[in-house]
RNA sequence: GGAGAAAUGGCAGAGUGGUCGAAUGCGGCGGUCUUGAAAACCGUUGAGGGUCACACCUCCGGGGGUUCGAAUCCCUCUUUCUCCGCCA
């Protein structure tokens, strides 16, 4: 959520920016300016009606205490005759702060400079490639058929115990999967992030925290009776540990790190870009989170981006860094790279990570601010990133490493899975 | 699941209808003293709205109510603790 405050100070600015993400939001910045504006206007009304019953409350005890009871009850009178004034002015108050909200829930973050105008990912940047990928390479075997014959994944098993997106992991296939969470998560814990283990159900007030709610609760899975909802991603639990504080600038860097199942119901994608692995309704993923001041947040999201890169490297996977355009570019974020790997048999690049700066966007509703000292307090910029999400890395695991239906792992894998060899 | 108790500022802990945004202690910050540090002493120290700055307003777990006036009384929800039951 923006602030207004920021909206009213650079308007014009803000609706060019914004403009790179193909949507004119002129009229929904000008309402909200509007809003905020009736808003100070109902509020300093109020508060003065307070100050009145306020002041002519307290007199009233000491004209008590005189014995001036007469007068004493000619001043509660008065009161009286304020107090529905008082009432509708603050049912008033109550309903334009939630307008406001309201409109202010459609405007999406302002994106960074570096972020090109674009309407959709054909026109994301390439900002790095790793390596000569060879895309004619032929008779390899997509990740399902493979997963099959070696009997790693059960497709099928998972459709009949659940339903279709809830593969089920058998043997070598589970163990690579504990391999890699295991991998993922000590590479991020060498590299300075506090491993943590949230809760996978989150109530509505962290929903509403990272920006899930309202709006988007159709893509999470929801317990109704008990009013919780199964996460999509752990950025929602870690990042809502900081909702409502007020962090000492001392406690930087914060750098969390955090293994967690995803559940998303991904409602209306289905077909054949949709198979195996590529998109599942339950999956697992290794997500970083930071929590930064403004001065140092790009400087952490290159950070952050160079990490991930050194995991995609160690596991020897072509991969490619996109730099996403207006267009791409999610909601909340301000700047977002996507990391996509290369799939030699089904010939696609598949997103396995995408590693964003919020800056204050997230933290505006989070209310999370850092204490500078000096009574300066700031929004925090938060950042997180996917390191990374497994079914796209097994998939591609598997295919590019394939050699007559066995899969060769790579070396960093080894000791983590016990075998070096899925035959 | 049943019975009881509680929820106050970074922490501990007073406050049961009227100068209470809240005593006191600890912690934090600034200072005096000291070569330096500690101790001692003095001062300062919650958040949000609003203002050029003041004024002023809101917040004592959340929501609602009573009252001229609520941290204090009532209702409700949530959470925590103790006891009982059940249990990985």
């Amino acid at each position: 959520m923006l602030q207004v405050n920021n909206l009213k100070e650079n308007q014009e600015s803000i609706i060019k920016s914004l403009l790179k993400r193909n949507v004119d939001y002129s009229n929904e910045i000008n309402k909200a300016i509007k809003l905020d504006e009736q808003r100070k206007k109902i509020q300093t009304d109020l508060d003065s009606l307070l100050n009145e019953s306020n002041t002519i409350a307290k007199s009233i005890g000491d004209l008590f205490k005189s014995g001036k009871i007469e007068e004493a009850n000619s001043l509660k009178e008065k009161s009286t005759q304020i107090k529905p004034r008082i009432k509708e002015l603050q049912e008033n108050l109550i309903k334009i702060k939630l307008d406001l909200e309201s409109v202010l829930y459609t405007i999406p973050n302002i994106p960074h400079p570096l972020v090109k105008q674009g309407k959709d990912d054909s026109d994301n940047e390439i900002v790095y490639e790793s390596e000569y990928v060879d895309q004619n390479e032929n008779n390899l075997l997509p990740h399902w058929e493979l997963a099959k014959n070696l009997d790693i994944i059960d497709f099928e098993l998972g459709n009949k115990i659940t339903g279709a997106g809830f593969p089920l992991y058998k043997g070598k296939g589970a163990k690579l999967q504990r391999g890699l969470i295991n991998y993922f998560l000590d590479k991020n814990t060498d590299a300075g992030y506090n491993e943590i283990q949230p809760p996978i159900l989150i109530n509505e007030n962290s929903g509403f925290g990272t920006g899930q709610l309202p709006d988007k609760e159709g893509q999470m899975y929801q317990v109704t009776n008990d009013n919780l909802y199964l996460i999509p991603t752990a950025e929602v639990p870690i990042t809502n540990i900081y909702r409502d504080t007020i962090v000492n600038k001392n406690e930087l860097p914060i750098k969390l790190t955090g293994y967690t199942p995803c559940f998303r119901r991904e409602a209306g994608s289905y077909g054949s870009h949709v198979r195996g692995l590529n998109r599942l309704h339950q999956f697992d993923k290794v997500e970083i989170v930071r929590i930064e001041s403004s001065e140092n947040s790009y400087k952490v999201l290159d950070e952050m981006v160079d990490h991930v890169k050194s995991l995609l490297s160690e596991l020897n996977l072509p991969f490619r860094i996109l730099r996403l355009c207006g267009g791409d570019l999610g909601f909340t974020s301000a700047l977002t790279y996507d990391f996509e790997v290369y799939s030699k048999a089904q010939k696609r690049w598949l997103e396995v990570s995408s590693v964003s700066n919020f800056e204050n966007f997230q933290s505006n509703r989070l209310k999370l601010r850092i204490d500078k000292g000096n009574k300066e307090k700031e929004l925090a910029h938060t950042l997180n990133g996917s390191a990374l999400a497994l079914p796209r890395i097994v998939a591609a695991l598997l295919e590019n490493n394939q050699e007559d239906n066995k899969v060769h792992l790579p070396k960093v894998l080894h000791s983590y899975c016990g075998f070096k060899l899925i035959d």
